[in-house]
DNA sequence: AGCACGCCGACT
DNA sequence: GTCGGCGTGCTC
């Protein structure tokens, strides 16, 4: 019997009454602290390791629980209970401590705990949610990303829905025959992957996807093989829109009942419906977003991740896991096959190549030459000839592009995000404009004069600072904006836009002008866009992120993907210096060498991944004091403290931003690789230690910091 | 985080 | 003598 709500659900209560008279008896005879009254306590294993679901840091360990005989069979390891927990018990009578709940992890015959255990308040339910293997996988994700075990548990186990519990799930199908290799036969290696999938071995690569519609059926095809096998199988994409994708494939291959998706989408019931006919074992494949990395899958024989560079990838709640580094612990801690593709290639996927942990998955350089769009650069010194391309704001050449585009088919316009107001740069040296007081960005009033976008203030005769430059440009021009202005420059197509609100998930392949932000950008139906035009080099590569020329390529990679071969006349232009790195491996199409390039100069530089950093941020003595706290790993090396940017008042204050008024400051402590645990132990049990003694404010500590400048 | 215990100063 | 300040430590 489970109940959520009244505390003494009624035959559970005089149980606990029992047990509550034995907890005082006990503590009068002192003799025998852990003498119980036999009948009230479950006879065998009469003690539960309850994981008490709690944040504190300091508390990231185990409680024993008695467990009273009314409960024995419903007490097994991986349900949720409530627990009595806080208070202490001296001065007699006592109805210590809240209500808390928790997980049992564990049943054992002995505590260790010299005093007397308070009785398990209630079994939630009966439902083993929390497994052996999911608990050690959260248990290593906790350890890697220096938080509690009861945070990450919160993000691995989905919120109880007992309506949709007491359903039963379907029963298990028997494997489906192994797949054709399909599209992976122009991928070298490909078929041999499929088939060691499908033999129960675990292949690791890292696939560098060919351009064209083809990668969610390649996706499927490589969790079918391990289905095949009589395994199970995860694939994590960056959203729904993907998802839906990889189902549409795999229910294709597979037919229905074989697999689920996990997805926001669904609704927290049929998710939570979904994600338990996993846990049950009755569904053995699952696609879906970022939390479905934690995803119970039953003998798990691959898990693939789709476009790892793709920031959502990197869950937002504490202690922030990336789905990477998860999936990557699955396949070493549950022995599976690991594939990790997209159409462009992170640092971190050269690296597992690298260090020989994958091994490449690409295709030879003449079908990647047949399969790519011809791209061209086009500087933006290309002054606009002709009346038409001026009105549009393009040059002429991409002004053509278009044009030649649209007489065969659609026409992809990327565009940088951020709506109508653009960001302003220097015109000779493209240094941002900053405020002279707080340096926020500038921005173009109404009336034509500037004013920062972070304080207000007016900015009159402005100059750069770089160069002494004293005209401007508008560094980015929004995606509504350039929708208006392109269509007035073709007046007879018609414009189609996709962007933060409206995502397109497909476009007719009539020729049409499709304006997209980059990850909106719909597919072209049939043969793909015709042509496309990237615009938003500068703002992309303008960025002081030691990651912008990764990301400006993987997203005109993905963008670039959408357009025909060049075979069937496929073209792309994008506006940007041709001499940049990014942009040569845009024109090479070659991702994996942009990649291993950064990495190579990141080993250099002693940058992550080669290193592994840490971030601590928070006032600046609390910062200070954990770091002197800290016995960090030997050759460790702390960077900063640097004062941490004020964050634009105008938007919505995010978790993780300091308190309104308060400056913050941010050390990043840097360590060799495989000293990663140590660090994050080390600042684990620095800042427990602080919180148990009060010294000062909570400080922020994040492992892997995704916005490095 | 709560909450109780404990070891020092002003009080009916 | 006792009430109560909050500094210190624990929570099964």
């Amino acid at each position: 019997m489970s109940r959520e709500n009244g505390r003494d659900p009624g035959e559970q209560g005089e149980q606990l009454a029992l047990i509550r008279e034995a907890v005082r008896e006990t503590k009068a005879e002192r003799a025998k602290p852990r003498t119980w009254r036999g009948a009230a306590l479950a006879p065998e294993l009469p003690v539960a390791r309850v994981l008490v679901d709690k944040g504190l840091v300091h508390l990231d360990r185990f409680f024993d629980y008695a467990v009273p005989a009314a409960m024995d069979a419903e007490a097994r390891p991986g349900v949720r209970v409530r627990v009595r927990f806080g208070a202490g018990e001296k001065g007699g009578r006592r109805e210590g401590g809240r209500l808390v709940s928790g997980f049992i992890v564990e049943r054992v015959a002995e505590s260790e705990f010299r005093g007397v255990l308070a009785p398990i308040a209630q079994v939630l339910s009966p439902e083993p949610v929390l497994t052996a293997e999911l608990l050690a996988l959260c248990r290593a994700v906790a350890d890697r990303y220096a938080g509690s075990l009861a945070d990450v548990v919160q993000l691995a186990v989905p919120p109880r829905r007992s309506r949709v519990e007491a359903e039963s799930s379907p029963a298990p199908l028997p494997p489906n025959a192994p797949p054709d290799p399909g599209s992976w036969e122009r991928y070298g290696a490909g078929p041999g992957f499929l088939t060691a999938l499908a033999q129960g071995d675990a292949p690791r690569a890292v696939w560098t996807a060919l351009p064209g519609p083809t990668w969610p059926d390649e996706l499927a095809r490589a969790a079918a093989a391990a289905l095949a096998g009589g395994r199970g199988a995860l694939v994590v994409v960056p959203d729904g829109r993907a998802a839906a994708r990889v189902d549409a494939a795999l229910g294709a291959l597979v037919g229905p009942g074989r697999h689920v998706v996990l997805t926001a989408e669904c609704g927290p019931e049929e998710r939570y419906r979904r994600w338990l006919a996993v846990s049950r074992g009755s569904v053995r494949a699952v696609v879906g977003t970022r939390a479905a990395m934690f995803a119970p899958v039953a003998g798990l024989g691959l898990v693939a991740l789709w476009d790892d560079g793709d920031g959502s990838h990197s869950d937002p709640h504490a202690p922030q896991p990336h789905a990477r580094e998860v999936l990557l612990q699955r396949a070493v801690g549950e022995r599976a096959g690991f594939l990790l593709g997209g159409l462009s290639c992170t640092v971190e996927a050269a690296q597992l190549v690298e260090t020989g942990w994958a091994r490449p998955l690409a295709a030879d350089r003449e079908r990647v030459r047949a399969a790519a769009p011809l791209v061209r650069t086009i500087g933006d010194g290309d002054e606009a000839r002709d009346a038409a391309a001026r009105a549009a704001r393009l040059p002429s050449m991409a002004w053509q592009l278009v044009r030649d585009g649209l007489t065969r088919g659609p026409v992809l316009v990327q565009v940088p995000r951020r709506g109508y107001a653009p960001r302003l740069a220097c015109e000779r040296c493209r240094e941002p404009a900053r405020c002279r007081a707080c340096a926020g960005p500038l921005e173009a009033r109404a009336a034509g004069d500037l004013a920062c976008a972070w304080c207000g203030r007016e900015e009159s005769d402005w100059m750069c600072a770089e160069c002494g430059g004293a005209r401007l440009r508008a560094q980015v021009v929004g995606a509504r904006r350039t929708a208006e202005e392109l269509g007035r420059a073709f007046p007879a197509v018609p414009v189609r836009t996709s962007g933060r609100d409206h995502v397109l998930a497909s476009v007719p392949a009539t020729p049409a002008l499709v304006v997209s932000t980059p990850g909106a950008e719909p597919v072209a139906e049939g043969q793909g866009y015709a042509a496309a035009l990237l615009l938003d080099g500068w703002a992309l590569l303008g960025r002081p992120d030691l990651r912008a020329g990764e990301e400006a390529l993987r997203r005109w990679l993905g963008a670039a993907a959408l357009v025909r071969g060049q075979a069937a006349g496929g073209a792309v232009a994008v506006i940007a210096e041709p001499t940049l790195r990014p942009v040569q491996a845009l024109v090479r199409w070659d991702p994996v060498g942009h990649a291993v390039r950064e990495l190579a100069e990141r080993a250099e530089l002693g940058f992550p991944p080669v290193s592994r950093m840490a971030a601590v941020a928070g006032r600046s003595d609390d910062v200070a004091g954990l770091l002197r706290a800290a016995e960090l790993p030997a050759g460790a090396e702390v960077l900063g403290p640097v004062p941490l940017p004020v964050p634009d008042p105008g938007r919505p204050r995010r978790p993780g931003d300091p308190p309104p008024g308060e400056v913050w400051e941010r050390a990043l402590v840097r360590v060799r690789p495989g000293q990663g645990a140590a660090l994050a132990a080390a600042l684990k049990a620095a800042r427990a230690a602080r919180l148990v003694k009060r010294e000062g404010e909570a400080v922020r500590v994040r492992i892997d910091p995704p916005d490095l400048g």
